[in-house]
DNA sequence: GCGTCCAGGTCTACC
DNA sequence: GGTAGACCTGGACGC
C-alpha cells in the first residue's frame, strides 16, 4: 500500500493550469500524464534518498502518492506545495488582468502559476539547458543530467543530480555525455561552485535584494543571461522582467503586431501598465491556447 | 543523403 | 553601454 497524503488548496487554485503553466512538467524528473492529467516526480529525503510520487488534484485537493513509507512526509508535502506555488498570492495580479476583457480568463481559470522544481539549482540548471536551443535538445540536456548523474529509485527511476554530483564529473563529460556543447564549462563551473559555497541559489528564494540586484546576481553564473535570469526571477516569484526569448517574442509578433516583427521596447511598453506583474502577463497572453 | 538554418541566448572582444 | 562574431547540438527543411 502506497502512503498517501493529501494537501488543501486555496479556491484560486487551479492544478490544470500549474502543471501545464509552462515547458516543466515536461523535464526530467517530472513525468506528466496528460491523459489522466497527473504528474510525477522523484523527491529526495534529507538524506538523499529519492522516491517518486505521484500528484494529482482530487476533490479540490492534491494527492500525493509516494512509493513507499519511510520517507520524510513534511518535506514532501513542503517540496510539493512549492512547486505548485501553493502559497503564491495572485490576487494583486488578477484585479490587472480583470481590467482587460481579453485578459479576464487569467482569474477565472487561476492561471499564472508557474510549476517550478523543489530547487532553485534545478531551476537554474534547467534554464541553462532552454537556451540557445531548441525544445527538443532541453530535454536531451536534462533527461541526460537525470540519467547519467542522478540517484536512482529502487523502481529505478532517477532524482535530478545534486550539485555534489554535478561537480564530480569535468567538463568533457558535460560535452560528451549530456550533450551540452558550449555548455559543458558552464554547468562544471557551477557545480563546483555551489559546492564550495560560492554560490547558493537557494538564497534568490528569500533575498531582500531588489529585483535588478538580484537579476545582477543571477548574471554572474555563466551561461545566465538576460532571459534566463529573468525566467528564474519568476520562478522565485518576480516578475518585472519579461524574459524575452525567440518563442515569446514570436507569439507576440502573431497576437499584437500583425505578425510583423518589432523591437523588445516595444513589447516592453505594450506591458508596462502590468508593473511588477508585467513578465506573469505577458507568459499568460502569449500561452492562452493552452489552456 | 547532404547542406543549411535556427531554436525558449550568452560570452568575449572590441569600440 | 552597445555590437559583431563565435559557440554545441539536433531537427526541420530544401534540394
Amino acid at each position: 500500500m502506497r502512503p498517501e497524503f493529501y494537501l488543501e488548496v486555496s479556491s484560486d487554485f487551479n492544478f490544470k493550469t500549474a502543471v501545464y503553466s509552462h515547458g516543466w512538467c515536461d523535464l526530467a524528473p517530472f513525468r506528466f500524464d496528460i491523459d489522466n492529467w497527473r504528474i510525477n516526480y522523484v523527491f529526495s529525503d534529507p538524506d538523499g534518498r529519492p522516491f517518486d510520487a505521484l500528484i494529482e488534484s482530487v476533490d479540490a485537493r492534491i494527492r500525493i502518492l509516494a512509493e513507499r513509507g519511510d520517507i520524510d512526509a513534511e518535506k514532501l508535502l513542503r517540496d510539493t506545495r512549492h512547486i505548485l506555488r501553493l502559497d503564491d498570492d495572485l490576487t494583486p495580479f488578477y484585479r490587472l488582468t480583470d481590467r482587460e476583457k481579453r485578459l479576464r480568463w487569467v482569474c477565472a481559470m487561476s492561471a499564472g502559476r508557474l510549476l517550478r522544481s523543489p530547487s532553485v539549482f534545478e531551476d537554474l540548471v534547467k534554464t541553462i539547458c532552454t537556451t540557445n536551443c531548441s525544445w527538443s535538445l532541453t530535454k536531451i540536456m536534462v533527461g541526460n543530467l537525470v540519467e547519467k548523474l542522478g540517484t536512482p529509485t529502487a523502481n529505478g527511476l532517477r532524482a535530478f543530480p545534486t550539485a555534489d554530483a554535478m561537480a564530480s564529473v569535468d567538463e568533457g563529460f558535460y560535452r560528451n555525455e549530456i550533450k551540452a556543447g558550449y555548455r559543458a564549462p558552464y554547468f562544471a563551473e557551477l557545480a563546483r561552485k555551489v559546492v564550495n559555497g560560492d554560490v547558493d541559489p537557494e538564497t534568490w528564494l528569500v533575498s531582500d535584494l531588489p529585483t535588478t540586484e538580484l537579476k545582477k546576481e543571477m548574471k554572474k553564473i555563466k551561461g545566465v543571461g538576460d532571459y534566463a535570469a529573468e525566467n528564474l526571477l519568476k520562478l522565485v516569484g518576480r516578475y518585472d522582467g519579461l524574459a524575452l526569448d525567440s518563442w515569446l517574442r514570436s507569439q507576440f509578433y502573431k497576437k499584437h503586431n500583425r505578425g510583423e516583427v518589432c523591437d523588445d521596447k516595444s513589447i516592453a511598453v505594450f506591458y508596462e501598465k502590468f508593473g511588477r506583474w508585467r513578465g506573469l502577463a505577458i507568459w499568460c497572453d502569449m500561452t492562452e491556447k493552452w489552456h
